[in-house]
RNA sequence: GGCCCCUUCGUCUAGCGGUUUAGGAUAUCUGGUUCUCAUCCAGAAGAUCGCGGGUUCGAAUCCCGCAGGGGUCACCA
């Protein structure tokens, strides 16, 4: 079987990480399979609904992650077009089909007449059923009302390839709209259209779905059409609460993601780890490995609780697996501004010191920007420090001052500094933690560095002994 | 309210009737790595497997009830 899968959302708003997991799924099953293709398709058949450039970010986001899509609305493809609003007329000539097997009937009654219904239902604790009040006696389907499905109701059982074995009652099912009074079809209409002539073998989507599988199954029968693969993908939940991922519970914009600094394939990594495991012990996937291991079956049922500090942890592993030039080309913009002034070489002798400390590329700058410019002393470090604190200025300062005149003696390297910092050790009686701290701070004016030695490397002679300098001079006044 | 789905450490999960005194990962804590942070290593703590019945020599695993959570009942997707 040829693999065709698609992600069809609407553009309505940014992508978020619950709703780019059906898609990566999707993506993956493609892959997987030599032939497979992955194809994008926006649902834009609700106009109030539609967010301007929200089409474009979608574009985009699913790019920036690596899902990339072989056929679509801005690439075309054999089925095209691929945005609904651009196939009204085939929609409506389906629903001709309906019409004249009889399938399909207007709803003569205004939004307001249909709202009573409900509200009826709704008192008598009843769910609200349209094909309790169909027409006797329909108009014709001038498009000016909505045209409904006329269901058979039965019971069904089906196959989900995540939920398993599925069954329900004719209760379910009912009179759904295909065409509404604008002339554009609804989401239940319009997918099972395209699914087919897209020739979609397996649709993927969230949760929200599964109460209206069963009028989908009444419409293929309808159509006698053959229905997909089908797999429901429970909703990714909010950190705090059971409720579905929202906005509101800091949801964030895949792209915000990007734009910190996270790599593609982490995110991808963690999303996909959100529900699904291969059965082995195995936590960090490459996204090859995910392509050769995923599998619908093996995606939960129950939904996953969206943990931020997972994800900080898969991105630092993804980090600190990559090579120093490829950490080095993937993490250019999120140097400091001062890193400007400096050639590559340097910059990536301090990318190699803090690579196994970076979880995601926008702390670049709070952990290197010493390296780049002096910063402001800052005697808190010293007056708060647990040791430290325990001297007077005036131990500290003559601390310094050995430290400069040794380390004057130094070419700097790495092994010579190593020596040079032992020797003070002995020379001065202290202990690497006081010592050690001192002269971390005084270099660095940072509460964490990588470290020392490493660091004095790279700072040089010159700026090492200067920021020594200045805070001993700073220990003098105070 | 009807219907449907779900329920194992805080979190993500393994588990498919006996090898389970329920395993891993993460998060937390402790110790080690000449200083801080991180990494790495070692260790600790953490789930009577939602509850109650049953089936069975034996159940997290099978069956039945119940409870809790979620979804859905739109001219939204």
């Amino acid at each position: 079987m040829n693999v065709r899968t698609r992600f069809s959302p609407s553009p309505t708003g940014f992508l978020h990480v619950g709703g780019i997991r059906t898609a990566l799924f999707a993506w993956l099953l493609a892959r997987q399979s030599g032939e497979g293709r992955f194809i994008l398709r926006l649902e834009d058949t609700d106009k109030a609904r539609e967010v301007t450039g929200s089409d474009q970010h979608i574009f985009d986001s699913l790019k920036a992650l690596g899902l990339i899509y072989d056929e679509g609305p801005d690439i075309g493809g054999p089925f095209a077009p691929y945005r609904q609003s651009e196939r009204l007329d085939t929609y409506k000539k389906w629903a001709e089909k309906l019409v004249d097997q009889g399938r399909a009937y207007v709803d003569p009654y205004s939004p307001e007449e249909v709202q009573k219904f409900r509200e009826q239902a709704q008192i008598e604790k009843k769910p609200f059923l349209y094909r309790n009040h169909r027409p006797e006696n329909p108009p014709e389907w001038d498009g000016s009302k909505p045209l409904r499905f006329k269901s058979d109701p039965k019971a069904y059982k089906w196959h989900d390839e995540v939920m398993g074995d599925l069954s329900t009652g004719p209760e379910v099912i009912d009179d759904f709209i295909l065409i509404k009074s604008d002339g554009f079809p609804t989401y239940n209409f319009a997918h099972i259209i395209d699914d087919l002539l897209m020739e979609c073998t397996h649709v993927i989507r969230g949760q929200e779905f599964l109460a209206s599988v069963p009028n989908y199954l009444n419409l293929y029968e309808a159509l006698a059409i053959e229905k997909p693969l089908l797999a429901t993908v429970p909703h990714i939940l909010g950190p705090d609460g059971n409720k579905k991922l929202s906005k509101r519970d800091g949801a964030k914009d895949v792209m915000d993601y990007i734009r910190e600094g996270y790599l593609p394939e982490a995110l991808v990594n963690f999303i996909a780890s959100l529900g699904w495991n291969d059965g082995s012990e195995q936590e960090v996937f490459s996204i090859q490995e995910l392509i050769d291991k995923f599998s619908l079956r093996r995606v939960q049922k129950s939904g996953a609780k969206f943990d931020e500090k997972r994800l900080l942890w898969i991105n630092g592993t993804h980090i600190r697996n990559l090579t120093l030039d490829d950490i080095y080309t993937r993490c250019k913009g999120f140097w400091p501004a001062e890193a400007a002034d400096y050639d590559d070489t340097y910059r990536k002798k301090v990318l190699e010191l803090v690579q196994e400390r970076l979880k995601y590329f926008a702390e670049l700058p709070e952990l290197t920007s010493f390296f780049f410019k002096d910063l402001p002393v800052d005697m808190e470090l010293i007056n708060n420090d647990k040791q430290l604190k325990k001297f007077s200025h005036d131990e500290l300062k003559e601390l310094l001052e050995k430290t400069k005149t040794t380390l004057e003696q130094s070419d700097f390297s790495t092994a010579d500094l190593t020596k040079k910092l032992n020797l003070l050790l002995e020379t001065t009686g202290q202990k690497p933690r006081v010592l050690f701290s001192l002269i971390r701070i005084a270099t660095t004016q940072a509460p964490a560095s990588p470290g020392l030695a490493d660091t004095l490397v790279i700072l040089g002679k010159e700026t090492t002994l200067k920021r020594i300098n200045t805070t001993r001079v700073m220990l003098e006044t105070k």
